[in-house]
RNA sequence: GGGCCUGUAGCUCAGCUGGUCAGAGCGCCGCGCUUACACCGCGGAGGUCGCCGGUUCGAAACCGGCCGGGCCCACCA
């Protein structure tokens, strides 16, 4: 489309330096800006990281990994946008931005894509063939069954992960370089990276070593399809559709289960429950111990219905009394209070739902006629087992009916239930060994040091501080990180095996930290050999792999070099930025926060942004799908990227932004008029460019306007240094657009110095102002306009205007001297009634004035005579223009009387229209 | 149930610690090809600042209550 604009010379060659007008394009646009100025930033390294800088001199950015295997969608472009904004102003403030850039490909949505593009899986206890050849290429995984499946080892899977990856990442690097994000390609990194896998190992290892990673057997949350433990920061609560069931307890003969125990059977005791095929897992009734309704029972026993188990009816005051019956049935596992109650009151286990959610094959010892069951337990049971705990729901249902100990019908209900956020069935409560690390959830002591970070960190906006506190204070125990997953970064952990074959896991056999990353799966422990894996007298692995936030906990010491190169990870760390989305405070954030506390004593960084979601033009949020129906590709280059850089930039940090298709139109006017008014005033500075010398600078509405412009400067800059982009960006633009319409239309006449011979010192002023205000203005828009105002740069400066000083105020306001910004309000102001008697009379703006009498508020009349020339060269007053000071209280200039000058006919010109 | 954010012209939003604060842009209406820009310029119309109380000389802004929108925790009997 504008292959053939006229462009400047190089940039990449920007030796050849012409005169300033030469290298002013007669015609400007904005197409074709993004991909000659990223070739001209990678060829120029505008954006690499000075690696010898100073720690106080660097900034250093702990950027957000997106995930490869998902999608692009407008999102990534508004909230990398906000992390670039800052980027860039921070290297013109004269810090040296370390802002790398990383690839998440680890985890879960990677294994899957990866299982039905190659139609493969991850098997860790194969041996590695490095001559695999996948079963397919490109597989859109519709019938990605597991049986369908080449199973193969670890290190072949991350293998075809990365080669899979790699491909992804291509497109991510290419859309962010199109977005022109001031990245150090150099510095990048995969999550799923030896290096990285080294890290979190290494991370962990110190963990262990200092007693923060422990292993534990013990009931957890635990998704049945993925057949994975889950940590509490992973759960997402949904409404799930149940229903109440009234079921009968009858007192177990032979206790003094109520008044009735002289004579024949007791009262039931009745309780509601929403899962009854956990009967046969109850261990307890429970209520609370100040409920008037169960005193009696407290200390008694009950018999369960139908299997005709033993429990306790016991008092705690977790039960709520106005919840179902006020008594509860206390199974392992059906809700994590079961498992509060369960430790609380040291009841035994008796689980029936096996790791994939359905119930045990084997009649369950406790339901035994021996152990004390009613005989007919046993035999009830086959009925149940292997089933789902839907399936097994009804039978159980079935059976209650028939029994008479189903009181009612079951009543339907909508209860939330807790899901994995990646699943679709509830989760289930199954014991199992886990690995943990201490986060605070069961020691005050660690809470507290972690609550005082948060309040250390510098949260932009500050509001979103209580989302950590909150979390922080609501953790109900350690951080679970192990996941019965193949695909991961595996715990660099081996067990001895005994002479009868048992694993010892209280003596785990680890691998010194210049060995890492270790695969347990395949290497071998030190003091061992191959043969030795699995044979009694041998070793095992941990099959285990960590829970992807075990590694992006880790961002910082990957991008920063922790392992590898500690003379760069002293540069950057602790880091300055984390941006981020708010969703993932309770896990991203916490948990990086969490590792640096463990393993530095400090916070990770000092600030983190906290960017706010896209929401569809309905107010809800854009989902993926409808994000992709506009691909952010397509985007940029439907709007420019300046101008998509706009719309995002124009949005608060934590507040959520309206996907405005009017606000990227708006941006791109803004980017063209840059380009334009810049072209303007650089035709004014012939073949030297326009002169920098303030103290040219001599007229009075010259001087008000760099007034002006210096306290935009200020403004501008305490909003930056505050995280505030929309608020710098409003006064760079408000000014911009006065600059435009009232300063550039008065002083232009002046500017051009008609008819002079010899160069004014009014015109000189004009220049020298315009020369101030430019190179200003562009570098207050740098940030967010980066490649309109890199092309008017390079008409006129040597260098990138990204890596120009950030303006100061200062130089403003010794050209400025004392002047009011008032009087360039006032002289526009004056301008503008002289317009608005045109546009009523429906002439052209071209139409002389030849007599014209404004009334003008008292304070302003010193103003406005100040500039009575540029006023009356703007208006095209070519007779008597007369001031005449308004009533008192009067705030606005009104023309009282203007005569106008009929224009001439038209001569004809050219064919005629039509 | 606890907490946070939010409600200002048709739309998207500014209005910072109470006193030119009733604003901007878009959209709309009218005019205009002006030696930068028609991907433009100029002018205009548009709002009892969610509702009700209170504090104050004065509140869109502060306090209380209510209503609406969004989000985060907790909630599986």
């Amino acid at each position: 489309m504008s292959d053939d604009q006229p462009t400047t010379s190089s940039p990449a060659a920007s030796d050849q330096a012409g005169s300033a007008a030469s290298r002013v394009p007669d015609k400007v646009s904005l197409d074709g800006l993004e991909d000659r100025w990223n070739a001209a930033w990678t060829a120029d390294r505008t954006y690499s990281f000075d690696r010898t800088a100073s720690r106080a001199r660097v900034y250093s950015i702990d950027t957000p990994p997106p995930t490869v295997s998902g999608s692009l969608h407008v999102g990534h472009v508004f909230s990398f946008t906000h992390t670039d904004v800052d980027a860039r102003y921070r290297r013109m403030s004269g810090r040296e931005v370390f802002y790398p850039m990383g690839w998440d490909d680890n985890g879960l949505p990677t294994e899957r894509r990866v299982q039905n593009y190659f139609g493969v899986r991850c098997d860790p206890s194969l041996p590695y063939d490095p001559d695999l050849t996948p079963p397919q290429v490109g597989g859109d995984g519709k019938s990605g069954k597991a049986a369908d499946q080449l199973p193969v080892s670890r290190r072949n899977f991350i293998e075809l992960c990365e080669r899979l990856t790699i491909e992804d990442e291509r497109e991510f690097e290419s859309l962010f370089r199109y977005l022109g994000l001031s990245v150090d390609w150099d510095h990048h990194y995969q999550t799923i990276s030896a290096e990285s896998r080294a890290v979190a190992q290494q991370a962990f290892l110190r963990n262990l070593a200092r007693g923060e990673a422990y292993q534990a057997e013990a009931p957890g949350l635990w998704d049945v399809t993925f057949q994975t433990a889950v940590a509490q920061a992973e759960l997402e609560a949904r409404d799930y559709p149940g229903a109440f069931h009234r079921v009968a307890f009858h007192p177990a003969s032979g206790t003094a289960g109520g008044d009735g125990a002289a004579g024949g059977a007791a009262a039931p005791v009745v309780i509601e429950t929403t899962r009854p095929e956990l009967i046969p897992a109850v261990v307890a009734l429970v209520a609370h111990p100040d409920d008037e309704r169960y005193q009696h029972l407290f200390g008694t026993t009950v018999r369960s219905p139908l299997f005709g188990v033993e429990v306790p009816v016991l008092a705690h005051p977790l039960a709520e009394p106005d919840k179902g019956a006020g008594i509860a049935m206390c199974c392992t596992f059906g809700d994590l209070t079961d498992v509060q109650w369960w430790r609380e009151l040291q009841l035994p286990t008796r689980s029936v739902i096996g790791r994939d959610g359905r119930l045990v094959r084997e009649t369950p010892a406790w339901l035994t006629a021996e152990a004390g069951a009613s005989p007919s337990a046993a035999g009830l049971w086959p009925q149940l087992a292997g089933k789902t705990t839907f399936s097994a729901r009804a039978a159980v249902v079935d059976a209650l009916r028939a029994s008479g100990d189903l009181d009612g019908e079951p009543v339907s209900t909508q209860r939330k239930a807790n899901f994995y956020e990646r699943g679709d069935k509830p989760l289930e409560i199954v014991t199992s060994r886990q690995w943990y690390i201490r986060n605070g959830g069961r020691d005050a002591g660690l809470r507290d040091e972690l609550l005082a970070r948060g309040k250390e960190l510098a949260f932009h906006p500050d509001f979103m501080r209580v989302r950590y506190e909150n979390w922080v204070g609501g953790l109900n125990g350690d951080w679970l990180i192990s996941r019965q997953r193949f695909f991961g970064v595996p715990f660099p952990v081996w067990y001895p095996v005994d002479a009868d074959g048992e694993v010892d896991h209280d003596a785990p056999i680890l691998p010194t930290e210049d060995q890492l990353p270790v695969d347990p799966s395949a290497d071998v422990p030190p003091g061992y050999t191959a043969e030795q894996r699995g044979v009694a007298g041998g070793f095992v692995g941990d099959p285990d792999v960590m829970d992807t936030w075990a590694t992006s906990s880790l961002t910082p010491h990957i991008a920063g070099g922790w392992r590898t190169d500690p003379d760069l990870f002293a540069r950057v760390f602790p880091m300055d930025l984390r941006p981020q989305g708010h969703d993932i405070i309770r896990t991203w954030l916490f948990s990086t926060v969490l590792r640096a506390h463990l393993e530095h004593g400090s916070l990770p960084w000092g600030n983190a942004a906290l960017s706010g979601w896209i929401l569809d033009p309905d107010r809800k949020k854009m989902s993926k799908s409808k994000g992709n129906v506009v691909t952010p590709r397509g985007l940029l280059e439907e709007h420019g990227t300046d101008a998509v850089r706009y719309w995002a930039a124009s949005a608060r940090l934590g507040t959520d932004a309206a996907f405005e298709v009017g606000q990227m139109k708006i941006g791109r006017r803004l980017a063209i008029k840059v380009l334009n008014a810049s072209k303007f005033a650089l035709s004014f500075g012939g073949d030297d460019g326009l002169a920098i010398d303030p103290a040219l600078v001599t007229e009075p509405l010259d001087r008000a306007m760099l007034a002006g412009l210096a306290d935009v400067v200020e403004r501008s800059t305490a909003a930056f240094e505050s995280y505030e982009t929309p608020r710098a960006l409003e006064a760079t633009e408000t000014f911009f657009w006065s600059f435009c319409d009232d300063y550039l239309e008065l002083v232009k006449d002046r500017a051009y110095g008609a008819g002079a011979v010899e160069l004014s010192a009014a015109t000189a002023s004009a220049r020298a102002a315009l020369g101030l205000a430019l190179e200003t203005l562009l570098r207050l828009f740098a940030p967010v306009l980066p490649f309109a105002t890199e092309e008017v740069w390079s008409w006129w400066k040597e260098g990138s205007v990204h890596r120009a000083p950030w303006p100061t105020s200062d130089g403003l306001r010794a050209a400025a001297g004392d002047a009011d910004p008032g009087l360039l309000a006032a002289a526009g102001a004056a301008l503008a009634a002289l317009r608005k008697v045109k546009s009523e009379a429906k002439v052209s703006m071209r139409t002389e004035i030849s007599r014209a009498e404004l009334v003008v508020p008292a304070d302003a009349v010193a103003a406005v005579t100040s500039a009575e020339s540029d006023v009356r060269a703007a208006g095209r007053v070519t007779g008597e223009l007369s001031l005449v000071a308004a009533p008192e209280g009067a705030e606005t200039i009104e023309v009282r009387l203007a005569d106008l000058v009929p224009a001439e006919p038209k001569a004809p010109e050219g064919p005629a229209a039509g």
